[in-house]
DNA sequence: CTTTGTGCAAAGCCTTTGCACTCGC
DNA sequence: GCGAGTGCAAAGGCTTTGCACAAAG
């Protein structure tokens, strides 16, 4: 994701209006390793501005979305969750103890379609997901 | 999954009552290779019992999910879908026009986290989702 | 000044749950 | 008969939306 000044360029290029508001979350977010879900980027942006809504952290990352700036994702673990890390390819380790969700390189471009499935399918995206147990999770607490 | 009279034994072996109901959601899901909603099986399920609630079909396929029968999948489609293909592994491919899910044999083995992680999370699963448009949505649609 | 963004609260969608009754086993 | 299953309706999460006011450009 863009840091905060090149986002307020890109927002008011597309006629989008930069406000307080959105430039916290665009500071929240930044250079983030983690997928905050939008609860806790709420709660986060409240410590610093109390007055901001859900409904306007909602707003912005849907529109950081359209303008391809993060990536919503929803993994099954009930909440939306915002990646900002867009640039490269990149896939996901899902904790089924805690949740959390880290970013992992894995080379998914040998993953193609079957012949018989490439004339009636056209891929747009591939997603992997590896579900497990983290280290945290491993350690804390043995099954 | 199993057909109706092995998932009845099943059933009762492990405590669980089997009841017209749930042998009618058995018979429902039994051979299907689409990926029904919930809501789309409580549907199919009135037809032919007009009582029978939303709740007994929630119940009754966590119930087939415990027992390894179906999987629930949730593929971000807004709800949850049942999924009696559990034999073998298989991927799925995701319209993003019409929702609909579909089945593909995809060998995932060669899909390895790099060393680094893989001492720091357990994979149990790796779920691949293909995102597309799909054959019919094609057709009948031009973007 | 026009138009988008904001805050609040309400509504929506899907899933889960409490309760009393039914009915497998 | 005991206990799990059922139906109903209500409650729970999370996300979206209608409205009136505020504020960006």
């Amino acid at each position: 994701m863009h840091a905060v000044d090149e986002l307020t360029e890109r927002f008011r290029a597309e006629g989008l209006r930069v406000t307080p508001q959105r430039q916290a979350i665009f500071r929240l977010l930044h250079g983030v390793t983690t997928h905050p879900t939008v609860d806790t980027l709420y709660e986060s942006a409240r410590t610093e501005m109390p007055s901001i809504s859900l409904r306007t952290v909602y707003q912005t990352v849907h529109d950081l979305e359209s303008l391809g700036e993060v990536a919503l994702l929803d993994l099954g673990t009930g909440s939306l969750r915002v990646d900002p890390n867009v640039d490269h390819a990149h896939q996901h380790l899902v904790c089924a103890r805690c949740g959390t969700v880290r970013d992992v390189l894995v080379d998914v471009t040998d993953l193609q379609l079957p012949a018989s499935q490439r004339e009636r399918f056209t891929v747009e995206s591939v997603e992997v997901v590896f579900r497990g147990v983290c280290g945290d999770c491993t350690t804390s607490r043995n099954p």
